[in-house]
DNA sequence: GGTACCATAACGAGGCGTCATAGTTA
DNA sequence: ATAACTATGACGCCTCGTTATGGTAC
């Protein structure tokens, strides 16, 4: 029979959030003291590590009482939806990072912040998640979708990217034959193929999707001039070796 | 100049976010009408876009009040932290869907939910992340955590990884030399490969951190059992190998 | 003068932290 | 009887959603 700041002391679970759980009838103490005091045994202390452990796993505490009565069918279903709900939540995490990451990067170059275009970007992200990905099924299929949103860059190489990015807008006006145009193309072109490898048909329909969708703000920060300039250049580079 | 209504369906910030941002001094309209209705202009539109942006970012209200009216410096330093805070997060969803994994993974195969030792596991995790960081340090250099903890495994991959530590489990009392033991230690080490490749200094010292790691509960669901039986299993391979 | 907008105020939610006051235990 | 623990209660946090009441704009 342990006290409530034994068991606390034991499980490293507040005194407070034991009185808030026995308040909201989520963990009784097996008995009372005369004086009032609780009293916790092992059921109770099985119990709390049950609690404690769903709440790690990202349940409410409303889930965990319905979960917990209900037995293990409930949990197997629970865990399941959950781990759909982490694994958004994984996806979202990356996109904020890269957006973070996009920010500090123009502001290190000294770009302006386009604070607009980044507003659209998470106003486009946050707001249908379904919208988003009905719009990538225009252009790749399910296994493209996966390689495309979880490019798995380390930081030198987002670094890399980012700068090539930012690169390319100072020199958008650029005729597309210039050699500095042809370099970044080749800059281009070798990230690509790092990035993603040399799947021909995934790398068509990834670029035709950022051809067509860059005037949105789904691929930021590239902006459509970014695009339409690489294109140019790119379509150069090619006949321009074909000869 | 815009009403609040047409503000809200500009921006899609509701209403009574833009009242809220008002009382908190967030963002002021630029004036009002005699009635006491709020009216904006195109300055607060901009910075509403950049409260929204910082807000998707990570930031709370307080900070992003700083934060804009502090300037660009004050911009920069705020992304780096943010940035950390960020990554920390996707490290720790990434743990909380590795539990949910297993956990899943151990209802469907029949096991008993160790309740116990998952919430030794979260204990771990959530109280101290510096000291978690610090025990791996003993074994491993930089580059190396990065490489362990980022261990990227598809789906399929992962399932078959928990089903053979689940196998393990089942069989942790056969003999290492039996041909059952073998073929699971034949199994561990494809798949540790795979995971892994054949980086010799990065697995002698992971394994090392493992074998004396696992009976706390930082590598679940691997306990000290799984790891002893493969230790042995595979030790009695190497010699069997080299005759 | 009707109808869609708007202002202000108040409650609620989640999961406790943090006092404050008074009673209990060893 | 003293020190350490405990019970109960209430406020606060953060960012709004959600009524409710009454005044404004066109």
């Amino acid at each position: 029979m342990l006290s409530i700041g034994n068991l606390s002391k034991k499980t490293g679970v507040t005194v407070r959030t034991l009185g808030y759980y026995d308040q909201i009838g989520l963990l009784s103490p097996a008995s009372r003291t005369e004086g009032g005091h609780r009293l916790y045994d092992e059921p109770q202390i099985i119990r709390l590590e049950q609690i404690v452990s769903l709440k790690y796993l990202g349940f409410s505490l409303d889930e965990i009482k319905l979960i917990i009565d209900d037995g293990t069918e409930s949990i197997y279903n629970s865990l399941e939806k959950q781990l759909h709900l982490v694994r958004e939540q994984k996806a979202e995490l990356q996109r904020v990072e890269q957006a973070l990451e996009s920010m500090h990067h123009s502001i290190r170059t000294d770009e302006e912040m386009n604070w607009s275009l980044l507003f659209q970007v998470m106003k486009l992200f946050q707001q249908d998640q379904r919208e988003l990905k009905q719009r990538l099924d225009r252009y790749l299929d399910d296994q493209q979708k996966q390689k495309m949103l979880t490019a798995n860059l380390d930081n030198e190489q987002r670094t890399e990217w980012l700068t090539l990015i930012a690169d390319v807008k100072k020199h958008v006006n650029e005729p597309p034959h210039s050699a500095l145009a042809q370099q970044l193309a080749t800059r281009w072109m070798e990230h690509v193929y790092s990035m993603f490898g040399s799947d021909e048909a995934f790398l068509e329909n990834a670029w035709e999707a950022v051809r067509l969708e860059a005037d949105g703000a789904m691929f930021y920060p590239m902006t459509k001039e970014v695009v339409s300039f690489i294109q140019k250049a790119i379509t150069y580079k090619e006949n321009h070796q074909l000869l």
